[in-house]
DNA sequence: TCCAAAGTTCAAATTAGTTTGAACTTTGGA
DNA sequence: TCCAAAGTTCAAACTAATTTGAACTTTGGA
């Protein structure tokens, strides 16, 4: 008689392989690591809430990775504690909104690099006045105008594009 | 005197290092390698067509890199060549609108992730119905829809983000 | 109060992704 | 036709990103 569960009992059934490898693809594509996909696909299946040690089992994940997802998820809003826990243990449940999800992305992932572009545009722009040639400088002031443009019209694309996805 | 020109004549002024840098970051975000970055950077700021040589010698990166480079950035539509070129060589010019470049990559790197995903949820389908527990069943069904309403709703996106962004 | 379980941190190991460079194919013009 | 310049390919080298794991901090309950 085995003392603790037999590695087989961790291991994910087919169904959750499938469905967690979806969403390991999924992450790639947003450019975040596989353990984060990984720990939200588990989440997504899962009836029940689920906990650090969870993942660190069933997905066999070191805890620091799983400690780290986590934290990411969180602060993504694409995973909420569930309160009232058996034992001592935090235990997640998934958000399965779509308007949520692009929300926390957009203003994690999206918001930040657009605003560090548009402080590095200034700089350049400071950079061009500088410029002895007034053809090149005309030029160069037209062309960063237009990155200008491309980083509003980004800006001003996002609010849209989540109410879009939202129901 | 020497017989090529300098290594310093071809190298980016403060200027255009900085563009090419603005541009590195920002392929990064799209997931895209650095080289893809410089090299559409440098064709941003230019003011005449360049060509592979031109990749190579001033960003100083190999032939493979500036050439896998190209191929990528003529897929998503972002650069073109130009015709009527003094020697054999082909030279680049960058396309410059946001709607052409966001159509490319939604073209290119966006829907194709979006098919493979919508197929593997139909393979998850089949796997679903073969479960014994109807509650479990019903769950996993719910679970599913869910994924593939989310696909569907950004497949229906795509389009008008592309429309918001185009001028 | 104390301690064992829970969770975090981060440098090192590992893995994934990019770039290189040498060998190859293609091409335009002598 | 031929060849040198242009461009491509891809395995190996390199670089960047993720994961590990051991040491650490925090915490709830006996």
């Amino acid at each position: 008689m085995p003392e603790v569960l037999d590695k087989s009992e961790y291991e994910l059934d087919p169904l959750e392989r499938q469905v967690v490898g979806v969403f390991v693809d999924g992450v790639k594509v947003l450019g975040l690591p596989r353990s984060i996909g990984e720990i939200y696909g588990l989440l997504f299946i899962s009836q029940e809430a689920l906990s650090l040690d969870d993942f660190v089992q069933r997905l066999n994940m070191s805890k620091g990775s799983a400690s780290q997802g986590i934290r990411m998820l969180k602060s993504l809003g694409a995973i909420r504690e569930v309160n009232g826990n058996a034992d001592r243990r935090t235990y997640y449940e998934p958000a399965v909104e779509l308007k949520r999800l692009v929300g926390g992305f957009i203003r994690e992932q999206i918001r930040p690099h657009l605003d560090s572009g548009k402080s590095k545009i200034n700089l350049l722009n400071s950079t061009a006045e500088s410029l002895d040639d007034p053809l090149r400088r005309k030029f160069i002031s037209e062309r960063l105008e237009r990155l200008e443009s491309w980083m509003t019209r980004g800006g001003r694309v996002l609010p849209i594009l989540q109410r879009l996805l939202g129901q």
